[in-house]
DNA sequence: TTCATGCATAAGCTCTCTTGATGGGCGCAG
DNA sequence: CTGCGCCCATCAAGAGAGCTTATGCATGAA
């Protein structure tokens, strides 16, 4: 261990302001401390220099040679720490990552990130589907987007939304199949992803509460994108979310199995480390995406939603 | 006052070593810090930059691209104040400017101090006379040798010597006025620097208590090397220290009026701020000044000197 | 599984640092 | 020359930064 990497840091800083101003009253001012803690750093800097920097005349001080010798290096140290710490925090607030949730990411932000952007042209979004929950200790990740409960413990939790969702399915497959009257119907069409409770809601809220799913194992994406692509082709039919398929269901790609749509506890939250709460370029993306989503809400979801669970 | 100035300066130290090291454990190591501490700094740089800087993996730490930036700027940065402060305290130590009593700087040191800087090559010296006494928060001295009482409140105060005097004149002033047989004698001669109170004292100690020198005000010499130039051009007898004359008597140019010699409480002493008692240089010049003095006052102290006051 | 390694967290303490009040030296204006 | 204002030093007190010890957790190695 250097012993000569041991000096009082906060006095040379102090030490650079005194040195420019010709003066403790003036640097302190600059700093934001009192003349007497100048006084205190500067006296520190000397006793541990065995230096006398500045001679203490009536209404001035005067810096002697060694101080006059030290403030360039000093100086120039302060400056490159300044632009690194600046650079570093500019850097950090220029760009945001954002670990997503894969459906959310696909089928909402990859459409939408284009007004954060011309809202924050200054940060620059990178984009990565979590296949995992994020570990903000192990993953550069700024934000996340989860898909399920919530909360979760030590994170800054904020519920983006809780979608309605339905079933859905290819016009093909419904004219093929024929008309679907009533919910017991839909237990004779594939089910995709039977696996996901969000079926069980559905039934429960049409009344049924515990449809036979066990056949339906054949279609078990996890992923609602998968789903929803199996349905596009006509697999059969898939409890999808207005929020992500209402132009789907507008440009008639796919059709609403019965127009009884409902809404569970599972929902889109904002997540981030507490401790970066405060950084612009996470305030800025809270601030958008909660204002973004709740319109993208007013427009896509269907009325006489039926909340469950 | 710039916002950008406030960060946590120790902390970037610590950033610093643990870049290097790749490791909390081992920066700790260096820096003579617990692993906890170096934790708790680079949480909190995080913080003040709203950015992670290590990825905490299982058995390993790795640096972010923002710290992986900030690296190199802040090494250069701390390099330059490792050395300003080398440098700093590397100029204290290697120059000492010496305000002293003019008669001891002209007798004493200017003669002696080459065996100072044959012990400390190391050490310049820059030695003035002191004209007024010396104020250390206004000069840029280092010690100060005063010819007085002493000690003085608020310094480090070190008494070299109390060194014995007797009256001198010139041999050929001695011859003209003839033998010089009781103390009465010398009253009849021009004193020189009659109003200095070691008259009065020497008087004393020779019997006589309240001599009238009230008719010896024409040669009012302050300093005693002017009362000695004096006495060396006959112009009447001297108080003079051994240390200074010894050699002037031992060569003749000089001559002891009586052989009466006696001591008073004016000493040498050598000052210095209490908050640079440390410092090398200081040790090295007290130490040697010390002893220097000792062994010239065994050489030039006479036998039999009556102590006074 | 068990052990060793490396970082995080909690609680408490030390001591640095800051503040506010006060005082002294000196220059300047009246 | 006298009072006022500026500027720094000193002092006592308090807050809080920063360090330590103890402990926990996760992981990779044996």
């Amino acid at each position: 261990m250097k012993l000569s990497r041991k000096y009082p840091l906060n006095a040379l800083r102090v030490f650079e302001a005194v040195a420019r101003h010709a003066s403790f009253s003036r640097a302190g001012e600059e700093l934001g401390m009192t003349q007497t803690a100048v006084s205190y750093q500067i006296k520190l800097l000397e006793e541990t220099l065995g230096e006398r920097l500045f001679l203490r005349q009536p209404r001035q001080i005067v810096p002697t040679a060694v101080a006059e010798r030290m403030l360039p290096p000093v100086t120039k140290a302060f400056d490159l720490l300044d632009e690194a710490i600046g650079q570093a925090r500019q850097v950090s607030n220029r760009t945001l990552e954002i670990h997503s949730s894969p459906t959310f990411a696909a089928f909402w932000l990859a459409r939408n990130l284009g007004s954060f952007q011309l809202e924050c042209p200054d940060i620059a979004v990178r984009l990565l589907r979590a296949t995992k929950i994020t570990d903000f200790n192990r993953d550069p990740a700024d934000v996340g987007i989860r898909w399920g409960v919530g909360p979760w413990p030590d994170h800054d939790c904020h519920l983006l939304g809780r979608f309605s969702f339905e079933p859905m399915l290819s016009p093909a497959l419904a004219r093929s199949f024929g008309p679907i009257e009533r919910p017991e119907d839909l237990l004779k069409l594939p089910i995709l992803g039977a696996r996901q409770t969000s079926w069980l809601r559905w039934f429960a809220s049409v009344g049924i509460e515990a449809p036979d799913l066990s056949g339906h194992t054949r279609h078990d994406y996890v992923e609602q994108d998968l789903c929803a692509n199996a349905a596009l082709a006509g697999q059969g039919v898939a409890l999808l979310n207005h929020l992500f398929y209402a132009d789907d269901l507008a440009s008639g790609r796919l059709v609403a199995a019965l127009g009884r749509a409902c809404r569970d506890e599972i929902g889109a939250w904002l997540v981030f480390p507490p401790s970066r709460r405060n950084t612009a370029k996470i305030r800025a993306f809270r601030h958008w995406i909660t204002t973004a989503v709740a319109a993208d809400m007013a427009r896509t979801e269907p009325e006489g939603v039926m909340d469950v669970g």
